[in-house]
Formats: structure tokens, C-alpha cells, sequence
DNA sequence: TTAAAATTATGATATTTATCATACTATGAC
DNA sequence: GTCATAGTATGATAAATATCATAATTTTAA
């Protein structure tokens, strides 16, 4: 990880509009100047569970994944988050430390901003509480219901319905390449890793996907739809 | 369910404190007196999926179940409620509508404050505002990684880890009446209701537990507890 | 009160998934 | 390049869980 250049550019932020819409001039220059931007590099830790919440974070560019490191062995994803969706919504408000730790999955920038300049915009700003509020209830809403999804499917239902967020939520490409090894989506979707191999292997059987190492092309994407919705 | 008699005894209601702590008195008289209160009896429907969020509603009394009504049989249940956790936090401030459903597992009284005095609230009242986004922040948090903590879990750890969450959390007693049929814990922690009779029965062979029809009494927490951790 | 329906209970069996063992393959360090 | 290490892959087996069948018990409705 290192600190960019940190320049203001909000101008060109792409969550400028979130976050600044309904904020006073002289609040948006406090926030501007005191904001940090830092570049991760693919598998660095952006935040470690246990440390200290000291700013309100959100990424910018790139992909990350949110997990438990859990005393067990076994670590557990919670979400995999790409822009747009803020790194620490979860627990920003209601906790002093993190529940959990982030990592980069791919090369990404976070913007960091000061935790107590956020909540005294908050205080003084109600359009502003009231979208910061908007967008927190949509996480959580979107991570509880998702993992209600995945929890009543079977192996074949689960590991075809990660692959299909893959290729529609996030690469909004047939042909990608995994941004987690065997074992992450084996804890993403809390299944063994043998099992998760031993499944991508029959759908590479069944002619539903190919598969070169990380990289995966969807073939069949309405079976792959199937396995998933009824699996 | 029917509507208790409206009077505005806010002096009294439990949830005051957080509610009306930092709101100025003109609000909270607004709030009053557009205020309904709802008597329900155990089993009424309180929310039902897809239906239009229209009021803020949070339990004065009683015990709840959020859950899924699913397109597939089964119906998943996301969270049981008791008094001063929010009944409908999680969509409030992001979805128009609903997506999940509240039933009462006790007869329970529920307060229904106007959702657009509710917002009016937040956008003119900053300290308000951030003690909400506390709240829903923190039963976020909850929800998630209260299921992430069951997730890990076989079977027998999630039925010791039921039975100490009623009797902890819930009734603070080792003696108390479950407040769900077997078919709706196995419901709650994933498994299918035979296994959930199943374990009681092995718990009440090991001398864990004592089962007269739904009342449980827990004979042996230590090792219950320990079911719960290791299982 | 009685019949019907739902719930609780248990056994037998099938299916799913995890675990263990063992290669093979790719990757990074030296 | 070579070695060590992590990741991928597959089979064999064990363990966990689901499914199916059936019966007893409790609750509900007429």
C-alpha cells in the first residue's frame, strides 16, 4: 500500500455526487482537505479486524473482499465489494472496531475520510444523514438477502450462482478471471474447497463453463442459470 | 390484531429515550400525535412482504420473526425481535416496499410513527439522526454476523446455540417456552425440521435438556454451551 | 366430544458433503 | 533453472444431513 498524490480532485471523484449533493461549500472543503487517497496493491489488507474505526471509508476504484478471520482456521467472506459500494459500512456507526477485515483483491484505490468530519455533516446536514442512511440500509439489506439466497442452495446451486455474479455483477462478461483462488469462494459460499474444485470440474464436464486455471468462460449461461436458481 | 386506544403516552413508552432524547419538543409533539399503536395477537401477520413501507414501526412489547416467505416452500427466517430492536429497520430508508415479513411469535405491541416525520426528523435534527444510524447499523451488524456465527456451525451446534440464545438472550431463564415449532427453528438455522427433533431428543438423552412439548428446560448449560462453541 | 389436521417423534435409507490421501501444476524465491 | 510452497485436481471413504415412511401426540375446528 502506499499514499497517492493527495490532491483534492473531488471534481473528478466518482462519489462526489453521493456524498457532496446536499453539502455545504465550506463543509465539502473542510472534508476535501483533510481526505486521503491510498493505492492497494492486489492482496494487501485495507482494513484488519479488531483495529480502531478512525475514518469513513469508500473505494474508488478496484475489488475487495470483507471477511471474518475467525478464531477457527476457516475464514469466512462476508461480501465481495467493488466502487460504489462503501468498504466500511457496516459497522462505521455503531462500533469503535472493526468486525471484520478487508483486503484488496485487486489493485484498488480507497478514499479515506475523516470519521468525526462525516459525522458532524451528518449533524448539520439532513439530506445528506438521510442519504448516507439510504445507501447503509441498501448494503445491509443487499448482504443479508444475498446470503439468505446462497444459504438454501446446495453445492452446484452455489458455486454456479458465485459465477454468475462474477460474470453479471461484475465483469459484465461471459469470459473473466477469478479475482479469488479455490479455497476463497469455498469460504465465500461456505462449502470445502475439494468440493468447490470437484463441482467447476463437472460443470467444465457438462459443457456449462470453461475453464483455463483463473480464468473462466461461461458457456451456457441459461443451464448455468438453472443449476443456479434451482440447485 | 387491533388498535389499542391512541393516547400520546409517550412519558411512559420504553423506546422513548433514544427516540425523543435529542428531538425538540414541537417534533416530538407531531410525532405524538400521528403516533398508532397496534395490539397483535401471537401468530397475526405485522408486516407482510411486498407490501409499501409506509410508517417507521419499532416493538414496545412482545417477540417477533422477520423471515422470507420465499417462492419455494420453505420460508427462511432471518431474525427473531424483541422490544427496542426495530421491527422494520432493515428496508426503511432504501426500499419502497418490503421484502420480508413480520409475524408475532408473542402477543406484542408495536408503535407506528409516520415515516415522513420520521425523515423531517432526521433532516432537521443531526444528533437524531446519528443515534438511528447507530441503531440500524448495529442490528445490521447483528443480523450479519449472528449468521455468519450460525453458518459455521453443524447441527448440533446450531440447536445448542438456539436454545442458549432463548435462554440468554430472550427469557433469561433455563426454564422458558419456545416461542417456535420445531419446523420454524429448523427455519432459523438451516436444516430441515426431522434433524431438529432429532438433536432435542439426542440433547435430552445426554441429560443436556428437559422437553415437556415446547417448554425446554436446560439442565446442563456448561455443556450445552460447549455443543454450541465446538459443534 | 370427536374428527381432522398439524406437530412431534423415530427409524431406515439415500444423498450430499466433508475428510483423507495422493498427485499434478503453477508460482515465486534463490 | 531448481527447489519449496501453494494451489488445483481427483478418487476413496467417512460422516453429516436429507428424504421417505410411519406412528404417536397435540392442537384445531366443527
Amino acid at each position: 500500500m502506499k499514499e497517492a498524490p493527495n490532491k483534492c480532485d473531488c471534481e473528478k471523484c466518482d462519489v462526489r455526487e453521493m456524498f457532496y449533493k446536499n453539502v455545504e461549500a465550506q463543509y465539502i472543503e473542510i472534508v476535501c482537505n483533510t481526505k486521503i487517497e491510498k493505492a492497494f496493491k492486489k492482496g494487501d489488507m485495507i482494513i484488519e479486524e479488531g483495529k480502531p474505526i478512525e475514518s469513513f471509508i469508500y473505494l474508488k476504484s478496484g475489488l475487495v473482499k470483507l471477511f471474518k478471520q475467525g478464531e477457527d482456521v476457516k475464514g469466512q467472506i462476508i461480501i465481495i465489494a467493488k466502487p460504489f459500494d462503501f468498504v466500511n459500512l457496516l459497522s462505521v456507526f455503531s462500533d469503535t472496531n472493526y468486525n471484520y477485515s478487508v483486503t484488496a483483491l485487486e489493485d484498488s484505490v480507497t478514499c479515506h475520510l475523516d470519521l468525526d468530519h462525516i459525522k458532524n455533516m451528518i449533524r448539520t446536514n439532513g439530506e445528506f444523514a438521510l442519504s448516507i442512511m439510504k445507501k447503509i440500509s441498501k448494503v445491509s439489506d443487499t448482504i443479508i438477502l444475498e446470503s439468505l439466497t446462497i444459504r438454501k442452495k446446495n453445492i452446484h446451486g452455489r458455486v454456479a450462482y458465485i459465477l454468475l455474479f462474477f460474470a453479471n455483477q461484475i465483469y459484465e462478461d461471459s469470459y473473466f478471471e477469478l479475482p479469488l483462488n479455490r479455497r476463497e469462494i469455498a469460504e465465500f459460499i461456505g462449502k470445502t474447497t475439494e468440493n468447490v474444485i470437484r463441482t467447476l470440474s463437472e460443470f467444465r464436464r457438462d459443457g456449462l463453463i470453461k475453464i483455463f486455471g483463473k480464468s473462466i468462460e461461461i458457456i451456457d449461461k441459461e443451464k448455468l442459470q438453472q443449476v443456479s436458481d434451482f440447485g
